[in-house]
DNA sequence: AATTGTTATGTTACAGGTAACAATTAAAAT
DNA sequence: ATTTTAATTGTTACCTGTAACATAACAATT
């Protein structure tokens, strides 16, 4: 099933009798080789079907045309959508993106860095600003371009893009406050830096309306079942709640399902909110509120600062390494 | 910014002045290498930060140990958790996975999988078993087990694991029609082939019954707002509708929320079903009726079927290559 | 003292495509 | 007829790690 080893350049030289120079032209220029030599090497791949081969371009120093997308879930709506808009760049540009993710977990994204730096991306866009000090090294050594995306509190290997995750939380705590809420929880999950920046910003907004932060927190994954545990815990903990901040729209979304199946008024007698602005919510009755993000967006501006720091085209924004996205407060019909 | 180029072994060899063999050993055995040699060495690769290169690795013909997975979509949920199955089996086993998708076109499909065997992957696994001749003619010679998954009505090119859309769409209906429902519309968006084995297996049910099947089809992408938007289209086209089957979760969970904010009971006055049985369709209220596929099922059995074929396990196997896993039909809260 | 065994390291060759330069041939210009 | 130019193909060298084999140094055994 698997002796006759796939054919390399050299195979369909021989089949025409004429050098693998003559047919890696052919590949790449074919007006560069005669019309009958063309025809006759177009007929000899045809036959042996040659299947293009990566290893010499990365063993000579050559631009490989991809680069390496790390996230930290793949079964999270939120990066998916930043994926999306990364390819919309990158792709029409030819680059093949070559994505991993990470599980939330600095020491496994050290293991993704190695590997996609193995395979000589050109380029690598990050989905943390918390890295080890090996993955740091190794992207210096690579000494290729690195944007750094989601968050941007912390100073940039090299360039930033995404919101400020504490402000965005303080922001929506404080108009949660001024539509009159007065014991708010905060319900965080899988304590990740940014579900940590946010109670930040809302510990910050409690504390300085007076009011006393009380949150929930696990280190389980999101989920809506998940969300509908919290909520029942949150009932239980302090019964005067009267909303609940959740880290996410799936804590939040399995939230409100569980509510209804409980038939407690969202958000009459409880009001609930996540964070993101996922489709589902934005969808669902009563719409979810949340903080909306430009998750597109997001990945669109990653991916044009990637290709042009790779062309060496960013000595103007060389002085403007952080790029503030922002986000939009959605108060919904959820509070 | 990028003049340095990383260290070869080369490099190391020659800050401890011996040659890239002992150093490529050092890497690979450190036992073999003299206690003194071994501490010169990491000392080196400290200071200069060796990455591994995977350029040597494709050029000999060394197993990459890496496998392909190509998927349609990446904000599909079905497939993230396919996903998620194949890595359980296959990360533990040491095999990277290089992940690709491909927007439900064939003729994306190919380049992706040109993409996967120009890296040298060791496997393949595909989701679909429609493929374009050159695909076909790639994966030939390239010599490589391949899996295909999810749909098992057409033969497979080696291996295929999943179940019967055909049968499982038929089953659901013919539920649906024992429960008492006589004005069925099936609902179809994203004109993939698993779309069209559904309607047939629709199609097959209701006819088989005396009743009339009724169709709404677009080629749009999947979501919970074109959801919506069918399910008022329904209403308007078939007044008589008492129930849709949807082709997937999202167009049945936006469907019963366009029902909630439009004050239709579901399921008294319109039942709602969907397929793949999703997170947030279960926990919803009404608890969504599907057809529910045990997706990361799918995807274990993918990854070990494969790796079994990567180290030529599969001689028992061969005659029986294709794999069913089935389904189970729900019919939730909203029939 | 001569032989064998052991351990540590070195040497060579190879995988496949392409840049850079060289060579050949035919056609065009003097 | 001779030189110039253009078009096409060939040659060489290179990128990096490792398998396979070779060698060196020294310890152990007879």
């Amino acid at each position: 099933m698997k002796k006759n080893k796939r054919s390399s350049l050299q195979d369909i030289a021989d089949a025409v009798g004429m050098t693998k120079m003559t047919v890696s032209r052919y590949l790449k220029s074919p007006t560069k080789v005669s019309e009958d030599t063309r025809s006759k090497i177009s007929a000899a791949i045809d036959l042996l079907g040659y299947i293009p081969n990566k290893a010499p371009d990365l063993l000579s120093n050559a631009k490989s045309f991809s680069i390496g997308v790390l996230v930290p879930s793949l079964t999270n709506q939120v990066f998916a959508q930043v994926i999306r808009g990364i390819e919309e760049i990158t792709e029409p540009a030819g680059y093949q993106t070559m994505l991993a993710h990470y599980g939330y977990s600095p020491e496994i994204e050290e293991k993704r860095v190695e590997y996609l730096l193995s395979y000589h991306v050109d380029g690598l866009i990050l989905s943390e600003t918390i890295h080890t000090e090996r993955t740091r090294q190794m992207i210096k050594m690579a000494g290729i371009p690195v944007v750094e995306i989601m968050d941007i509190n912390h100073p940039p290997i090299q360039y930033s893009i995404g919101f400020d995750n504490i402000k965005a939380s303080f922001d929506m705590t404080s108009a949660l406050i001024d539509k009159g809420y007065k014991h708010i929880v905060y319900l965080g999950a899988r304590l990740d830096m940014r579900t940590k920046l946010k109670l930040q910003g809302y510990t910050a907004a409690m504390t300085k309306r007076g009011l006393t932060p009380q949150s929930i927190m696990t280190d389980k994954p999101s989920s809506y079942s998940l969300g509908a545990k919290l909520i029942v815990k949150t009932l239980k903990d302090y019964p005067d709640t009267d909303c609940v901040f959740c880290t996410n729209d799936d804590l939040a979304i399995g939230a409100i399902f569980e509510c209804q199946k409980s038939n407690i008024a969202v958000p009459e007698q409880m009001a609930i909110v996540g964070f993101h602005g996922h489709d589902v919510g934005q969808s669902m009755v009563p719409q979810l509120a949340s903080v909306i993000t430009p998750r597109q967006r997001i990945g669109n501006l990653a991916g044009e600062t990637l290709l042009s720091a790779i062309d060496n085209k960013l000595d103007i924004i060389a002085k403007d390494r952080v790029f503030d996205v922002g986000y939009k407060i959605n108060l919904g019909e959820s509070t």
